[in-house]
DNA sequence: CCTTGACCTATGGGTAACCCAAAGGTTTTA
DNA sequence: TAAAACCTTTGGGTTACCCATAGGTCAAGG
């Protein structure tokens, strides 16, 4: 197979494939003559088992780092459970982020329902954005 | 002000600082003698504007064109208005998709438990990912 | 047989919003 | 006055690719 025939067969682009080769997660042999990437059954299901990998979030970085305890023999699978259960809370944790961002925008939306759209004054740029505060005042650690 | 000092003020790095001088969201004057870059008041409120904006969700480049429209003497409120309900949506779905994505990753966790750390065996590189669907069978439309 | 179109290669630049290191000039302070 | 602290510009790194370019290769049809 050539780069746009494993592509294909697991719904990617050939620069998704050439991307993997390039950081190693694939290597696949060259033609003699002319050099050409070809790929086997083996990099096909490689290349598929990345696309499940990425899904579940992990980074391409760390799939290098799986499949390269697997081509040592290794059981990669107690790094995978850790670096899935590690990377949760942060996928939490920025979701959290978004959905402040998301009443952020939205309350703006709404409370600049009735503000007119004033030129800029010298002292205003957009009232509508100065009428939002620039940081939450971090509740102060009593005591 | 020197860099820092304006950065201070807002909060933000130099770093940061330097990096909107360079997009050209804030153009301070020079000194005369050693070239540094000296900010007045009017450059902190613009930095603050920025970093207001910024947790609107708006990006970098917006925020120049708002503050273009602005310096213009024009009211930049109808094109902020119109950026952030555009943005809104992308929020949104951006949300969705890590929700979506956080999901996987407890599935994975949660049916992970019983299954054994097995070594690569040369037709699985690791089972606890390769138990994953690679991708959801889209519903096919019905007619 | 040769052209043409489809496909391959490698290289380098772009994305977003910064961070960091290096090399060298300037200012402040002890 | 010398060192510490701070300024400058330049260039590279981050993430996971995408895209353009220039040039070699291959398959098919006239």
């Amino acid at each position: 197979m050539k780069v746009n025939d494993i592509a294909k067969q697991a719904n990617v682009t050939g620069e998704t494939v050439r991307h993997y080769v390039r950081e190693g997660l694939i290597s696949p042999e060259r033609h003699p003559d002319n050099g050409y990437q070809l790929f086997n059954q083996h990099d096909l299901e490689r290349l598929r088992f990345i696309q499940r990998a990425r899904k579940l979030g992990f980074s391409v970085a760390e799939i290098r780092d799986i499949l390269a305890h697997a081509d040592h023999g290794d059981s990669p699978c107690p790094l995978v459970r850790d670096l899935l259960a590690n990377r949760l809370p942060q996928v939490r944790a920025q979701i959290a982020e978004l959905e402040a961002l998301a009443s952020r925008m939205e309350q703006a939306l709404e409370s600049w329902q009735d503000m007119p759209d004033a030129a800029p004054d010298g002292h205003s740029l957009c009232r509508l954005i100065e009428s939002f505060p620039e940081r939450v005042p971090e509740p102060k650690e009593s005591q």
